[in-house]
DNA sequence: CTCTATGTTTAATT
DNA sequence: GAATTAAACATAGA
């Protein structure tokens, strides 16, 4: 492995620091794992790589010697059967993150406060519960805690709400078991169907939700107007009729 | 020019 | 101290 650009925190702009490069050249990947939206990359001898796309941050696989993608932050060439393949983080926003520890280091905090995988962890409704309870925040909110559940975000809490009838502003503290039970399904049930899509579309942007991004559109099970509101700072799509508040 | 955006962190306020 | 809210980060695209 080569590496240049980016050390730790905000993929740093001007002068990329040199921490990046030198904790992974030469060095082997032996590993990887995916926790909700982070990925850690086990480095030969000892430490990790931590990536996170952000908004709008993507790896992408160049040819060896391609000239540098429009918004390119970091460069990774691996040589593999002898022949080098260049990987190049890009991110419009820098919102990403690109995290290289070194030897002595271990996992970052960002890594190990997450909550259980959805997907790789299974989700049941009585981890749901705990959290809910005597919690006045939206369950929505809550969704989208990562200390919560990892990897769930904007597009798939307003979808599991949807799918599970339940207004996205109701407090957690409010929720009975049966609409706790009936969260998780919708979690996991748009997890799946965002999945299914993609198999099928494809990585690129998806269109194919039933609320999110539609308000002011009739709802797709009972044809209400789509109302909107913030929570959390995060645009929040429900229908007002089949998400009853609790 | 104005507004919004698939996310998280941190400061300020209640 | 806990919880909530606003602001910040940086840029594209409508």
């Amino acid at each position: 492995v080569t590496a240049a650009a980016c050390a730790d925190a905000r993929l740093a702009r001007p002068a990329p620091p040199r921490a990046f490069a030198s904790a992974l050249a030469g060095k082997r990947f032996t590993g990887v794992m995916r926790k909700g939206k982070w990925l850690r990359l086990d480095v030969e001898g000892g430490g990790h790589v931590f990536s996170h796309l952000g908004m709008t941050g993507d790896w992408v696989r160049v040819p060896a010697g391609a000239p540098e993608p429009r918004f390119e932050r970091a460069r990774i060439d691996v040589l593999r059967r002898g022949r080098t393949s260049s990987v190049r983080y890009v991110d419009a926003r820098r919102f990403g993150r690109l995290i290289a520890t070194g030897a002595t280091d271990d996992d970052i905090p960002e890594w190990t406060e997450l909550g259980p995988d959805p997907l790789a962890d299974g989700l049941e409704a009585r981890h749901l519960s705990k959290a809910f309870a005597k919690s006045r925040r939206a369950v929505k909110e809550i969704l989208m805690d990562q200390r919560v559940l990892a990897g769930v975000g904007n597009i798939l809490a307003t979808e599991a709400m949807w799918m599970a009838r339940i207004d996205p502003r109701s407090p957690g503290a409010s929720l009975a078991l049966v609409d706790t039970r009936a969260i998780a399904k919708g979690v996991r049930r748009a997890i799946a169907l965002e999945l299914a899509e993609r198999k099928k579309y494809g990585a690129t942007a998806l269109d194919s939700f039933f609320v999110y991004g539609r308000a002011g559109e009739p709802c797709p099970r009972c044809g209400t107007i789509l109302s909107s509101v913030v929570l959390g700072g995060r645009t929040t799509v429900f229908c007002s009729t089949c998400q009853p508040r609790r």
